[in-house]
DNA sequence: CTATTTTTTTATAATAAGTTTAAATCGTTA
DNA sequence: TAACGATTTAAACTTATTATAAAAAAATAG
């Protein structure tokens, strides 16, 4: 995690932007809470157990400089907040989710299953892409008994 | 167009709303700018233009309503506000989005694409999908003059 | 037909997310 | 130490959306 944190400070640094106490306070809340999806107010009410001084506008330019930088991913499901996900390491691609419409949870999907067909779109539509956002709504594992083969982890 | 609206006014009918003149001009507007993605404010004040005496909050309501009955598709692009994009009669699957992060431009894409890789969700994560929101975001063939053959029309 | 109930709309107020601003702070450099 | 730039705080402000109360329109009962 520390190395992970300094990676961040070098980003950070690269720009010419400092990692300041409110900025590591947050990146950490973010990293502590990978698997969720927070919203700003979220990492907020969280980060302020460790900083409480900190104000909810910091919080939001934090997370808007940390999106700039493609640390994190601003999304959205549709709920009038947006939420913000750390982006896998390494990763060349931002990982899918998968929203229940039953219990509201979201789970990831790291694997990539778009290369197809984003070659289909880049050469059938000449559009160079550089980002995608694939959501798919319905009922996860835990809401329909009807079960395959099992492993996840649950969340939300 | 009337037969559309015609089969709209019969999908409300069969629960028990009504086609009130506000909705229909609301409706109106949707069908006539079918291309575009207009945000709840757009609709609005296309709508004031044959209903003057039309209130934003009764937009709100009649799009909301319409979401619900699968006529048009809330979607939402990042910037703050909420788009309404018609769903394309007799489609099974949510149509695919293009935004230009060059222009702003947003581009449609009818055909599915998403066959297999919804086959491999539900399957590989026991997840029974309803529903699918899936954009790319990138640089649209009028931003880039690299061409390789053309067709589309252009649009907002 | 009139009275009554139900649905819908209008106008306005309220809420909630996010942004801006001005003043205070902090770190660094001259 | 003085001065500068970057950052943060707190509070005011915007903007999108929703809720509410009163009026209007439509459907239904008598």
């Amino acid at each position: 995690m520390e190395s992970r944190i300094d990676r961040i400070k070098k980003q950070l640094h690269s720009q010419s932007y400092k990692l300041t106490p409110q900025r590591e306070a947050t990146v950490r809340v973010l990293l502590e809470n990978e698997e969720d999806h927070l919203s700003a107010e979220d990492v907020y009410l969280l980060v302020k157990e460790k900083a409480p001084e900190i104000g909810l506008a910091t919080v939001y330019r934090t997370l808007e400089l940390l999106t700039e930088l493609k640390v994190v991913d601003k999304i959205n499901f549709g709920d009038g907040v947006s939420r913000y996900d750390l982006r896998t390491e390494g990763a060349d691609h931002f990982h899918h989710h998968l929203v229940c419409i039953e219990c509201g949870a979201v789970d990831e999907i790291q694997e990539d299953l778009l290369g197809d067909v984003e070659k289909v779109v880049e050469e059938g539509w000449n559009f160079k892409i550089k980002d995608h956002r694939l959501t798919f709504h319905g009922i996860c594992h835990r809401c329909h008994p009807k079960d395959h083969k099992e492993s996840e982890g649950s969340e939300e």
